[in-house]
DNA sequence: ATGTGC
């Protein structure tokens, strides 16, 4: 099988992709120029993989005891969240559905204070609000069963909606990043500055769950239903690992840690993924979606110049997006194809597909302010 | 990514 390419003879990275995807030759240079970095000891890079602003995105880094906050990035604890809710497809007004989430804000700032309180004590600034780039809520429908025991033990029935909330800690994440420095040293595990720098990391985590907590409770409650969670799965951060290792993660989701979504958010599919064994070269992760392949600039000055006509979603989803630079930055194609990743995800034993669910709704943002 | 930069 001619997949799970090494970069370099030392065999400290590997990329998790068949040559049928398209991986950035500036990602894989990003990757090789990890092994500068204090106590690096290898990296695992997924069919994800793209530049990022201070490093590759879509990989699994793991040191020598040092953490490394400016990998991690500015979006600590962003991550990927999956709810049930208890009504069908056929039950669901879509009209009216996309309609009442137009106001999903809104409706989080009219809501309960004490009920948000009690899920997120650390309430503040940004709680409940989706962000831009490429986080969303979104309304999906299950739509195949690839594996129908699994869906029954948790309860995922064909026909049945599901909310997918892709969103970080919002402000608090910079916030925790700028207080703790952002030089290429890194920290000491072990230090005191390590031992902070994780102390407002893990609030930081917990946080952005939280977020998605209660963006789904809300958006679950403006289509009348109820939401249950699935699971969530961080894809930014880091973590200590047995023998004194440090495990970041930087768009990476953990494959040690149950059910893990793999979106394709808008123009494309989602699914599930139950994680398997797979080889200890991993680093204990997946791809936490398709991946960039245009980025956000290319996007926006490819619509500025009109030569990009508005095409249709695939699916025919609908989307609350009235950013206009925002819709272009976060286009479908500007993004992989979610099919190939999945494949090279299943084709090199990391996790396989349970189920997979169709776009609705997306809800982006309701509010006005891109060019 | 960012209670958004030049």
């Amino acid at each position: 099988m001619n997949i799970h390419h090494w970069t370099g003879a030392d065999r400290r990275f590997r990329v998790f992709a068949s040559p049928a995807s398209w991986i950035e030759g500036a990602s894989v240079a990003q990757l090789r120029l990890l092994a500068g970095r204090r106590g690096f000891l290898s990296a695992a890079a997924m069919a994800d993989l793209h530049p990022g602003h201070k490093g590759p995105v879509g990989c699994a880094i793991e040191t020598e005891g040092v953490i490394h906050p400016d990998l991690v990035g500015t979006d600590i604890g962003c991550g990927m969240a999956l709810f049930a809710l208890d009504i069908e497809q056929r039950q669901l007004h879509i009209d009216k559905a996309f309609k009442a989430l137009h106001g999903l804000h809104e409706a989080v700032d009219a809501g309960d204070r004490a009920h948000q309180a009690a899920i997120a004590p650390d309430y503040a600034p940004g709680m409940g609000t989706v962000g831009g780039g490429n986080h969303f809520v979104e309304l999906q429908v299950l739509d195949d069963r690839a594996d129908e025991a699994a869906c029954d033990a948790h309860g995922l029935r064909r026909g049945a909606l599901f909310l997918l909330v892709h969103t970080g800690s919002r402000s608090l994440g910079p916030e925790v990043l700028e207080r703790h420095g952002v030089g290429e040293r890194g920290l000491d595990l072990q230090s005191p500055e390590g031992i902070a720098y994780l102390a407002d990391h893990d609030r930081a985590v917990a946080f952005a769950a939280a977020n998605r907590k209660l963006l789904a409770e809300t958006a679950a409650s403006l289509v009348r239903g109820n939401a249950r969670l699935i699971t969530d799965q961080p894809h930014n951060f880091v973590e200590p690992r047995p023998g004194g290792r440090v495990l970041h993660r930087k768009g990476a989701a953990p494959a040690d840690r149950g059910l893990s979504p793999l979106p394709g958010s808008r123009g494309a599919q989602s699914h599930l993924l139950l994680p398997e064994a797979g080889p200890g070269e991993a680093l204990a992760s997946l791809p936490h979606g398709a991946g960039r392949k245009r980025d956000r600039a290319g996007m926006s000055d490819r619509a500025k110049d009109g030569d990009r006509p508005p095409r249709a979603n695939p699916l025919g989803n609908r989307i609350i997006c009235a950013d206009r630079r925002m819709a272009a930055e976060e286009a479908p194609d500007a993004y992989k194809n979610i099919a190939r990743v999945l494949a090279d995800v299943e084709e090199a034993g990391l996790a396989r597909s349970i189920a997979r669910f169709r776009p609705i709704v997306t809800f982006k943002t309701a509010e006005a302010r891109g060019r």
